[in-house]
DNA sequence: AAACTCGGAGAACAGTTGTTAACTGCATGG
DNA sequence: CCATGCAGTTAACAACTGTTCTCCGAGTTT
């Protein structure tokens, strides 16, 4: 306790890491509180009470809720991006059934590892308040744009537009989503897996026959 | 007006005319008001003020917020429910593209026409308000239901398990709540639009493959 | 060792909230 | 035609909200 090594952040020192702290405190405390409500409705001193600080404290972190609200989109998303990028490339150049799996145990895995995160996500998504739909929008789209772009490196992908493309990522990425927020919603995750398989199975038996017949006349 | 046969309101009723018209308007103050936040913030207050009534005279109507809700999503859903089930009957053993556009012009015209109600229904389908959001689910596993018997009746749906009718139902239903949604994030519902009906097309696509290859091994 | 930063505390503010109780007046059913 | 029912009002309640200003004390810098 009272040797002065081997600090982790060496001149910054413990000032801002004890700041750190209690701003984490603050984001766990919301994020616990958001079971059961949306975010418009959490209070401010709300969350300063269950962490056991002054509410004016609350303002040396975040401007306001809808501030606090963005970074929780970047903790519950950012985790994901990661573990995300990593499966894509595991998987890379596997299109079948195998895949499928690989990318419906991800999300199963990521709600029973982090479900406060993942109910915020969905929740959010389409909530009352601007700036954090907004900010989830971006990063959802990245996801998509990210997706897309391993498509596109992949021989299936011959033949087929960018926005095409796109279009297929976003399917994916919206159905992830919707599959994390079924998972939330029951207590067996079994049936909602199995059906989450057979709509990417769907999906991606759509996806083999794409150029199969020719578009729709206008294009 | 005096016979005192089987009405199922028995009293014709100047009173209770005055009744419904203020309940009405506790419905479609709250529905303005929820056009820039969740339900679980909306308040008693704040929407008895928006109709100019005494806050004590919501209690007459609904037990609380969340009961309202339940009736927004009666009055969101109803409707959409009886022109959804109008266009599925009218495009019925249509499967192709004319049945697509069919579909997505049915939610576009729904979005323009009830912007509010799409927007509480996308919003509030994962919002902090359980019984609400109880109800939706029952009402989009219903309207599940029904298109999946649509489907049944169809020719395309020889050799289908019911269980695999109903995923693809579902799947059809959530990608119109998931376009409903973000055609109201948009000003130009062109590209929304567009991408809507290539995904659509994609699924069913994939529905004419489906029975191509053997499920995977297991089942 | 003194000067300075700055995370946090404390108190006070004007408003707001949901809920209760008792009341009023009018349409209704006897 | 009178008595009842009941939608809506008024008043009051304790509790809560976000935000401001002032202050403290410990970490940091010089």
């Amino acid at each position: 306790m009272s040797h002065t090594l081997g600090d982790p952040a060496p001149t910054p020192g413990a000032r801002q890491a004890q700041k750190l702290r209690t701003r984490q405190a603050l984001l766990d405390a919301a994020l616990r509180l958001l079971a059961e409500q949306s975010l418009s409705s959490l209070g401010l001193r709300e969350v300063t009470r269950a962490v056991g600080v002054a509410p004016t404290a609350f303002y040396r972190h975040f401007r306001d809720i809808a501030d606090l609200g963005v970074a929780l989109v970047e903790e519950a998303l950012g985790s994901l991006h990661t573990t995300l990028v990593a499966t894509l490339a595991a998987t890379g150049e596997g299109d079948g059934e195998e895949r499928i799996a690989a990318a419906v145990e991800l999300i199963v895995a990521y709600v029973r590892a982090y479900p406060a995160h993942a109910r915020f996500i969905a929740r959010e998504q389409h909530g009352g308040v601007r700036r954090v739909r907004e900010a989830i929008g971006a990063q959802l789209a990245l996801f998509a744009r990210e997706v897309a772009a391993q498509f596109a490196k992949e021989p299936e992908a011959v033949g087929w537009s960018e926005d095409d493309l796109l279009m297929l990522a976003r399917m994916y990425v919206d159905h992830m989503v919707m599959t994390a927020s079924a998972l939330l919603e029951t207590d067996d995750a079994g049936p909602v897996t199995d059906t989450a398989r057979r709509q990417l199975r769907l999906v991606s038996l759509g996806r083999r026959h794409w150029l199969d017949a020719p578009p729709p006349a206008d294009r």
